[in-house]
DNA sequence: AAATAGCTCAACCGCCGGCCC
DNA sequence: GGGGCCGGCGGTTGAGCTATT
């Protein structure tokens, strides 16, 4: 059956994690590289789950990481991409080079939240606030077909209305899905010739120039063309 | 100076798809 | 084929910090 548990939950610490459990974590991953989180606990000697570890390597200890406040090539690059993606996090963090899903997660919900309402812009939608559209009988009760419906209406798909309402099978949701990401590329590359939305796994590719790590004032064609590798370590 | 409110963000939680046994 | 784990994801929480009263 299976396999055996990830950890015992008995016996890992939870909350901030201390500046020992940190250098033994890039230690380990220094040593053996990323991967099978599930064991890396216990050969790195930290009381820790394997998921604990690999939140903490990705959003705080990776090398890779820019830190530092967000540009505002950045901030719109984001909104541009929140409006095709939606609450995509991960997708979105893929085109941003140094930053963290959980990073651009917060970020939206702390600030350009806030700066597309200032604007007179509904965040969900990307639609003015007073617009028709918004009405509440378009509006979806399932989160996630609010999100499909403002990307589709974000992307103005001239199929004009998919009705989510009548297409709630997990089929339906999957052709929708997969018609969505296609529409996406393709509407990207017209609307924003720039982006590259071919999405694939690779090491971090966040060139550092130096260790100076305020990099708020980072050019911003540097995102957008990812680097080769040069991965230095905290120490 | 103290109390309170608001903000930030690291970390946790729960779910899902894919894979293993 | 089916139970269960793993890795990954998005949503949420709450401690700590800052601003305001």
């Amino acid at each position: 059956m299976g396999r055996s548990p990830c950890c015992e939950k008995a016996h890992t610490n939870k909350g901030a994690w201390t500046k020992e459990e940190d250098d033994r974590l890039i230690a380990y991953i220094r040593a053996h590289g990323e991967g099978c989180w599930r064991s890396l606990p216990k050969a790195a000697g930290l009381l820790r789950c394997g998921k604990s570890c690999r939140l903490r390597w990705i959003n705080y200890l990776r090398p890779d990481l820019k830190r530092g406040n967000f540009t505002e090539e950045e901030d719109e690059l984001i909104i541009k991409l929140h409006s095709l993606l939606g609450n995509k996090w991960s997708l979105i963090a893929g085109r941003l080079p140094g930053r963290t899903d959980n990073e651009i997660k917060n970020y939206w919900n702390t600030h350009i939240r806030r700066k597309l309402i200032n604007r007179g812009i509904d965040p969900a939608t990307h639609r003015p606030v007073n617009d028709n559209n918004n009405s509440p009988n378009h509006q979806t009760t399932n989160t996630s077909q609010t999100v499909a419906n403002s990307n589709i209406s974000s992307l103005e798909v001239k199929t004009t209305t998919i009705s989510f309402a009548n297409t709630t099978t997990a089929l339906a949701h999957h052709l929708v899905k997969e018609e969505f990401e296609e529409e996406t590329k393709h509407v990207v590359q017209e609307r924003c010739p720039d982006l590259n939305l071919e999405l694939r796994i690779s090491p971090p590719h966040y060139h550092h120039q130096n260790n100076s790590s305020s990099s708020s004032s980072s050019s911003s064609s540097s995102y957008m063309q990812p680097q080769g590798q040069h991965v230095s370590y905290p120490s």
